[in-house]
DNA sequence: CGGAATCCTTGCGGATACTG
DNA sequence: CAGTATCCGCAAGGATTCCG
């Protein structure tokens, strides 16, 4: 609990540093969603590019990202026409009650909360 | 759980709304930390400032948009001396758990995941 | 179907200096 | 102490077109 109780001599980095690292696999606008996306099963990428409203090249580095960061995997299936089916590693599975978690306090809060504020 | 099971209709975007407004108030590269840091006791700017490397500039943008999202509340101590606490609200501390969570989930498992990224 | 290539914009975050 | 005022660069995100 470094920081927490830190009254700044400007060195609590260090136990900020795994949210850091958190915060860049979860980074960019749609990550989470795409993470709570394939929380049940599996996708397809013209299922979630078109449930998303999202642009195909956003998708496709996004993906890429979550694929390097181990969140999740991708596979080809192999029969002819061409398929490409992503889901969630073990790690990956293990930030979806977190998400939730997040998306609940969302439905909670924000009506009464975002009232005052912008957007 | 609309999206979750959606095979792509193009309209799940309602599911994800209440994410998109915690991702609104989350958003940035401070706000997590900056809440982490009000978790136990209420800070003063200066000792926030300090303690984060973070420019004074950032900072107030910051704590300004949190105090909009009513995460957190501005307080003027009026004792001659200018002085300003900063300290979460309810909503603001029903946060702490989750972002530690997520806190939580970088220690265990960032090192063996990014050993494959980047940065 | 599952992307890659190209181009373009905006706004976020930072550095620095100044103020009541 | 607790901020504002300016200025700036870069990269994140998007639109669109093309490809195997």
């Amino acid at each position: 609990m470094a920081c927490i109780k830190c009254s700044g001599k400007g060195d609590c980095n260090g136990f900020f540093l795994p949210l850091n690292d958190l915060m860049g696999v979860l980074s960019g606008k749609w990550k989470m969603r795409l993470i709570l996306c394939m929380a049940n099963e599996p996708k397809h990428f013209n299922e979630i590019w078109k449930c998303q409203g999202i642009s195909p090249r956003i998708l496709s580095k996004e993906l890429k990202e979550l694929e390097l960061n181990s969140i999740i995997v991708r596979t080809e299936i192999d029969d002819n026409l061409k398929s490409v089916i992503y889901s969630l590693t073990e790690p990956g599975r293990e930030l979806v009650p977190v998400i939730m978690q997040l998306q609940k306090w969302g439905t909670v809060h924000r009506e009464n909360i975002l009232s005052g504020g912008q957007r």
